[in-house]
DNA sequence: TGTCTAATTAGATAATAATCGAATTGCATG
DNA sequence: CATGCAATTCGATTATTATCTAATTAGACA
């Protein structure tokens, strides 16, 4: 995805009234006046503010008479909003992703016990990443952790807790700034 | 999240010079004159753009005598990133999250066969949300499918692969535009 | 056809923000 | 201390864009 699409679709974004409306869509389809009244503004500027959403193929239209219902499109542009992750990298951000649900199924049957206790650890990268995925997956995004309290939480995992630690470091899934831990943006896991 | 950061977010992610330092970063750290250098600007004017990145967490600083390495921050803002899609919604991003990697082993042990196949379909909303994650995991993003494609796919997991089609839509992991289908985003996921 | 309502266009204004040159700060080292 | 280099601050300029009013288009219906 070139550059220019990525700056569009975060410059839609990036105006309070156009997220303002999105969060009105959220609950239900509005028509412009509608959206107009609930905002406290005049339709020739929700005309422009959907102008601006229909060119990144945020919202969807249906006429209903000579009233349009906008509607928010869950088919958000394909990749627009994780696109910004890869740029630079050459790379393609769906690249990694080719893990199936049947090999997953297999890795995490394999490594962990019935328990959830982690067998061994996986030398393979991609089984690695599967693995440490699962681990990070019972972390809350955004929780600022201490050092103990991830390690009480790994140690569910196995007794090296340790090592566990510097690998959801050092494949990004979590990072750490003066001894306190928290999880990466789930967008930033296609890079590793 | 307050709708501000969200927006600041965006914002910083609106303008094609930042979108083409990110991408610079994503190769490596750089200081501001090697920056400067690349994109044929001058050093205001990265200072400036290095200040909005900074505001919203997307980079950080190291400084080696006098000059500054900027790399990026894969601590991208907590959720801004997903932030923008429970706008309105009432919840919070992390709310649905939730469940944790035990939760998930178990699951995920309890209603798959050694094979992959899916036992029985789970009637709680947070197991079917796990198992139908994990399914919806197999499918590539951005890939198109048309629905005899969708079928064979599901047959891998059960018999019924009506049901779990269906199931995918409404949870929203998957949606339907004339009989094609396509995997949401996974940001959306944080909504059903 | 005439009227009602909703949406859009056009044009103007005001606010925001990107960029630069000039001057300044800060650090390191001869 | 003086010099050199990188980064920053300041102020000015320009480009972009959000918002409005007034005027226009367009569909439905009596």
């Amino acid at each position: 995805m070139q550059l220019n699409k990525i700056v569009e679709f975060h410059k839609a974004l990036g105006d309070l009234t156009r997220v303002r409306i999105i969060g009105l869509l959220q609950q239900g389809p509005l028509h412009g006046q509608a959206i107009a009244g609930k905002l406290g503004l005049k339709p020739p500027t929700i005309t422009h503010h959907m102008a601006k959403l229909r060119e990144v193929g945020l919202i969807k239209e249906q006429r209903d008479k000579n009233t349009i219902y906008f509607s928010l499109n869950t088919n958000i542009l394909e990749n627009s909003a994780k696109s910004i992750l890869t740029v630079g990298t050459g790379g393609d951000a769906s690249m990694e992703m080719s893990v199936t649900a049947a090999e997953r199924t297999a890795i995490i049957n394999n490594f962990f016990t019935k328990d959830g206790k982690l067998k061994n650890y996986p030398a393979q990268r991609k089984k690695k990443l599967v693995v440490l995925a699962h681990m990070a997956n019972g972390l809350e995004f955004g929780k600022v952790y201490p050092e103990k309290e991830i390690n009480d939480y790994l140690k569910q995992f196995h007794d090296d807790y340790a090592t566990l630690r510097r690998e959801l470091i050092m494949c990004q899934y979590m990072y750490r700034e003066n001894n306190l831990y928290e999880l990466n943006p789930v967008e930033l896991w296609w890079l590793s």
